[in-house]
DNA sequence: GAACTCTAATACATATATGTATCTGAATTC
DNA sequence: GAATTCAGATACATATATGTATTAGAGTTC
């Protein structure tokens, strides 16, 4: 098949799509301060050359890579909340959603070496921040919503209650990633929906 | 005042503690694959002489630390169950207890490199895992005992109870670690034991 | 107090990283 | 199709790490 020939602009696209995917695989497998600019430019084919005429820094790239996560991350909870569903096509709907969160590891240990760059990177930990806020918010309104829906009242302040339930799924994640096998997935599923339910519906059955 | 001379072994036991505080600090601060063999020892007073000749490698190091953190945290909670005190009282203690988790950020910040470490190091994951799984199960112990004293049921087994409350607490510590005073402190309290009361005692205030 | 033994310092050999400066060849422009 | 421009390769200067081999000097033993 005769491959395309690429435009400029289509072909630096197309490297800086490269260095993003090299540099998730790379840094998720040897951790972002073990991961080298040449290990990145390499694992996608090219050489250092390539990456500084794409990215400023590491860190930069970094960013971004989180930045484009966090932006898919935002979208497949908008559509969840956009849809007019009927309470228990919701219920499930939700249900699946949180169950897919253990999907993909990778992604996941992203956002932990996230956190800690953060603790040390004051510019870094402002740019994350942004992120982390909007998706509280984001949460908080469709817990806002989904006590409406349901005919519920909010048991607490709405962001907080986001923070709690992000911190809840992150915390088990985090266990997830670093003892993989060591918590059953029905033990998991079954608990944090315990959880939820005691914690918004009152009942714990 | 006339310093004591030191016997061979306590000098070299003062020397192994001067560069496991040193590690603990220079690590929470600039992160383990930041730091350096030579950062620590120079942290401690020493040269990197004297730090091959009191651990293998950095991951040694870094594991012994874990350790003794690990040991004082049991002992803390151990002591928690061991008293036998009046209801209110234990849920006063309680309450203290996972108030004062906040207080150390440092360490927390050691846990959190450590579970990174534990993706990647598969040698190195199964002894944290032992620790890890030590901790859940004093947990558990704990949830049963609690439960048992408050004429309580518990609602559900209570080692995935323990590992979604540590999960709980994980993630909101980490949430307060990397984005520091985003989240009040008395917010995360009240929507925690709102967690907590929903969870055990079945009501919501 | 002489012989020894062990802790920690020093010296050395070897990797590996970063970032910039310079160059080359393929797209683009005219 | 010659001139130009820009993405990416190459080369270079500079740090910084690791781990081992050797050494010095202070405890220890007899």
């Amino acid at each position: 098949m005769p491959r395309k020939r690429l435009t400029r602009e289509e072909s630096r696209e197309q490297t800086r799509l490269r260095l993003l995917e090299a540099a998730a695989a790379v840094i998720a497998k040897k951790g972002l301060a073990a991961t080298s600019v040449e290990d990145v430019a390499e694992h996608a084919g090219y050489t250092r050359g390539a990456f500084y005429s794409n990215f400023k820094s590491k860190t930069d790239l970094f960013l971004e890579l989180l930045s484009r996560d966090h932006d898919d991350a935002h979208q497949d909870l908008q559509e969840l909340l956009d849809t007019d569903l009927p309470r228990e096509e919701l219920q499930k709907r939700l249900a699946q959603f949180y169950g897919q969160l253990y999907r993909d590891h990778a992604n996941y240990v992203l956002w932990a070496e996230a956190r800690l760059l953060a603790v040390r990177d004051a510019k870094f930990r402002h740019r994350l921040n942004a992120l982390c806020l909007e998706k509280r918010d984001q949460i908080a309104y469709f817990i806002t919503k989904f006590c409406e829906r349901m005919e519920l009242e909010v048991p607490a302040p709405a962001p907080d209650l986001a923070l709690a339930m992000m911190g809840l799924i992150d915390g088990v994640l985090y266990f997830n990633m670093s003892m993989p096998g060591e918590l059953p997935d029905e033990a998991i599923e079954s608990v944090l929906s315990l959880i939820f339910r005691a914690t918004f519906f009152g009942t714990r059955n």
